[in-house]
DNA sequence: GTCTATAAAGGGATAGAC
DNA sequence: GTCTATCCCTTTATAGAC
């Protein structure tokens, strides 16, 4: 009588399967590995996830709702000066596109990308989405505001997240890995962004 | 009698390689399906191709060789104007980053970065790493000669890669299509990157 | 080197008992 | 809902003739 929505059994046949998909892949994960990790049989897994597509499927959408609101930008901001807001975003943001759990879930989603269409959309829009769209309104506020002149907000937005990522982002996915200054990067994006949309002293 | 080193078969072979890896993914591609494709027998595969890894490598490495060029910084921007250059550098990068073939070895080598490690650094050092080396000699030399000032001209090579790459190449690989103005995204990077880079003026 | 045929294993999915 | 056992197909890889 327990008041989980959500079977029990159901979540630890999609942790296994979110363990085995983002480390093997699609194609190298068999359903026999899923249910042995599982501890459940193979029936079971069938009954709860249609095949091995849903099964997928389901767990690419857990993993959007669990990690990527990680990516969002947070609220509190609005009280800090521009320089400071942003490099609080800047920071975390970089910290997230590296963590590797994250990196397991995009490798995932765009090696299935193809034949697993709406993923697409449904992860880019609950996690690297909600990031430009967080960003673009709080550029929006503070050009309002006269903080910084921007004209195309959302543009400017995907810049500066863009020049966060460099292609450390590139490297990691390709499983590169560097001793970097997160901070360091961060920052000196901040600067970039800064000198090009503060608004010139009088 | 003919001067070609690799033999016919070979190149008959990695290219239905290419296209079935890269359309299906590693995982779902069948060595039958690159035989039929190729009009060989299976066995003239494995005489040529130890075995589905090696060909997968195979494949990435003629790839890289043949289409990862194009992201190459030109030799001959030197003789241009700073801003000139850079717009001509920005739009060519953008459009090849979104060129589906290139899209395409992209997904295939982030998907089996895991299984496959060496083939992530060989990717990288000869597609975005001669992007971005190209690019920082360009910086360096303009640095040099006081058209621009920049410390770090690496990081901001890839601050500068970064933003035109923006989300545009992410969401591309998640297989989200837009249509967007190339030429707009790379002028307004170069307008960035420049107030942030370029001497005051006296 | 290249073919046809096949071996040996593993895959997804289901039947039927409980 | 859950299990065991199994069907049936595809897969990778090889044997042997030419």
């Amino acid at each position: 009588m327990s008041a989980v929505p959500v079977n029990r059994k159901s979540q630890k046949i999609l942790a296994a399967a979110k363990k085995l998909f983002t480390e093997n892949g699609y194609g190298a994960t068999s359903m026999d590995a899923v249910t042995a990790r599982a501890g459940v049989s193979k029936a079971t897994v069938y009954a709860h996830f249609t095949n091995k597509e849903k099964l997928f499927a389901a767990m690419v959408q857990q993993e959007c709702q669990r990690l990527l609101r990680r990516l969002a930008i947070p609220e509190d901001v609005d009280d800090l000066a521009v320089d400071v807001a942003l490099t609080h975003i800047a920071r975390a943001f970089v910290k997230a596109v590296l963590e590797p759990s994250i990196l397991a879930i995009f490798r995932a989603v765009i090696a299935e990308a193809p034949r697993f269409p709406e993923l697409g959309v449904i992860f880019y829009d609950s996690g690297p989405g909600v990031t430009v769209d967080g960003l673009t309104q709080y550029l929006q506020k503070a050009s309002d505001s006269g903080l910084i002149e921007t004209v195309d907000t959302r543009l400017a937005a995907r810049q500066f997240l863009g020049m966060l990522r460099g292609d450390l982002q590139l490297r990691a996915l390709l499983g590169i890995t560097e001793s970097i200054d997160i901070d360091d990067v961060a920052d000196t994006a901040v600067k970039t962004f800064l000198q090009s949309h503060q608004a010139p002293r009088s």
